[in-house]
RNA sequence: GCUGAUAUAGUGUAGUGGCCAAUCAUGCCGGCCUUUCACGCCGGCGACCCGGGUUCGAAUCCCGAUAUCAGCACCA
């Protein structure tokens, strides 16, 4: 079979929406990135960015991309975070070539932090946190800052035999105390943590911080390149100094915008919230941006992926848009989602004058060959409230012309498309009473009552479009009803 | 307060000194197609934050102003 090249190039630019993203330095044997969020609650519209970004260049280069859970803080870690990330990422499509657990790495990060101890790169302080804290807003050292290696090293293992209480030790970097920015000054890398037991280690009490861990680990797996928020800019300048004490390579890094969704809460600690007190149903809930509340409207992940590629990654701080999204999603779901009525808020309607028949309506009208709905007319119909004017010419789409007589009664006008257009009227959708199913529409705004066609019913889970209405992902089937989340227009 | 970053149409994005009276997508408006207010097609609307400077020439470089954002945690 003889395929026009031009053709499917043709196909590929209507597919592929998104444009390509810059071309990263160094990536000529492909490019080892990682996606390594808090696992504190499901992946959300945020978390996609990191993900799809590093992602991207993943594909783009070969490489690896390592999914490493930074669970080193046992106070935001959520045990079924575990699993509902790994199924956030799979749905998203993302390429994950390992698994790095860092509460599965304490003991590295142990033995990296006596070695950096002994290189005089960090020190075992012991000052309240908030007098340290003063002091460092005013460039002055801590009286720690100078105890000898062999001091510091006598306390580190005395806070690993559990000597120290919570809070009274910190681990800290040595970097520049009078450094120009007051965030890199002598860090934090380790702290005893007594009080909340770890998940997956209740036996630790000796937690490094973020800064050191991500340090070693990138170091050990072989980072070439780390995409980020740009909240993470400061890190970038502490951990340069655990790179140079070692004397290893830092990665390339980046550090893209704040992004803003309007009227959306995008935090998790804001969502469980949320759904703690009843506010949200669930992390899936229509009013949320997590990856799973869009998967059950009806977004997918082809979508949310040209969506962010097509932010990129520039520094600016942006507004996530809606539109945008639904843009592509429409792109994405159009072709495959039949065409069926949904008549929202119902009224019947008797309609006087007209033989009983049957109407043909297309599934897909630009592809006949789908196939066609059959809609039988016997003489009692249900119609939208909204459309029910009195004196109104309306057109039962793919049926008859009928002229509204009053809040429940109709007469038949003739079948003559040309004179509804003439006349201006509007083509509606409608059910044959007896054949209607009712069905929930759950929109951003509130709930749709109605009525759909009975074919729904075998939709479950699947995208239709509502005709007149919009696509609308049928979430779930059961005792004869349909339940239907409003995807978009 | 200190440190850093950013500033192109409603939204997102391209553009790294002349080819930019500025790209693409989305949105909106108009038209075509159509028994959907969908899809598709055609046309239109709409932007370089402000002020200086460098240069023959600046959206692009420099300085300043303003605004926004981020960081200054024993969070990530």
């Amino acid at each position: 079979m003889a395929l026009d090249p031009e053709a499917i190039g043709k196909m590929h630019e209507k597919k592929e929406r998104s444009h390509e993203l810059p071309d990263l330095p160094d990536s000529e044997n492909g490019v080892i990135m990682r996606f390594a969020p808090n696992p504190s609650g499901p992946l959300h519209l945020g978390h996609a960015r990191a993900s799809v970004l590093n992602d991207y260049y993943v594909k783009k280069y070969g490489g690896k991309f390592y999914y490493r859970v930074e669970d080193t803080d046992p106070k935001r870690v959520d045990p079924a975070a575990y699993e509902m990330v790994i199924e956030d990422l799979k749905w998203l499509g993302i390429g994950i070539t390992d698994v790095i657990y860092q509460s599965d790495r304490f003991e590295i990060y142990y033995d990296y932090a006596r070695e950096l101890i002994k290189i005089g790169g960090a020190y075992m302080c012991t000052c309240d946190n908030n007098e340290f804290r003063e002091k460092k807003l005013k460039k002055i050292p801590c009286p720690c800052r100078d105890i000898s290696v062999e001091e510091n090293l006598k306390r580190f293992e005395d806070m690993l035999a559990g000597k120290y209480a919570e809070g009274e030790i910190t681990l800290r970097i040595k970097t520049d105390i009078s450094h120009p920015d007051p965030a890199v000054r002598d860090f934090a890398a380790m702290r005893v943590l007594t009080s909340t037991p770890h998940p997956r280690k209740p036996g630790v009490f000796v937690f490094p911080l973020m800064n050191f861990s991500v340090v070693i680990d990138d170091h050990l797996l072989g980072m070439t390149h780390v995409i980020r928020g740009k909240d993470h800019i400061a890190n970038t300048r502490r951990q340069e100094y655990i790179y140079n004490y070692f004397g290893w390579k830092m990665p390339h890094f980046y550090h893209y915008g704040r992004m803003s969704i309007a009227g959306l809460e995008l935090s998790t600690s804001g969502m469980r919230k949320g759904i703690n007190e009843g506010l949200y149903t669930g992390w899936d809930d229509i009013h949320l941006g997590t990856l799973r509340a869009l998967a059950r409207r009806g977004i997918q992940p082809e979508a949310v992926r040209a969506a962010t590629i097509d932010i990129g990654m520039g520094d600016t701080d942006i507004s996530f848009s809606w539109e945008n999204l639904f843009a592509q999603n429409k792109a994405v779901i159009d072709a495959g989602a039949d065409r069926y009525f949904f008549v929202p808020d119902a009224v019947e309607v008797d309609i006087a004058g007209a033989q009983n028949t049957q109407a043909h309506a297309p599934i897909y009208p630009n592809q006949p060959e789908r196939g066609d709905r059959l809609l039988s007319f016997t003489g009692k119909v249900l119609l939208p409230k909204a459309e029910m004017e009195i004196g109104r010419m309306l057109r039962l789409k793919d049926l008859f012309n009928i002229k509204v007589t009053g809040v429940n009664t109709a007469e038949y006008a003739g079948n003559s498309l040309a004179d509804a257009r003439s006349s201006k009227a509007a083509i509606v959708q409608w059910l044959p009473a007896e054949m209607a199913v009712p069905c929930s529409l759950l929109m951003p705004e509130g709930i749709s009552e109605g009525f759909c066609e009975p074919a729904v019913l075998g939709y479950a889970g699947k995208i239709v479009q509502f005709e007149r209405i919009g696509f609308s992902k049928i979430d779930a089937v059961k005792d004869g009803k349909v339940i239907a989340y409003f995807t978009h227009r």
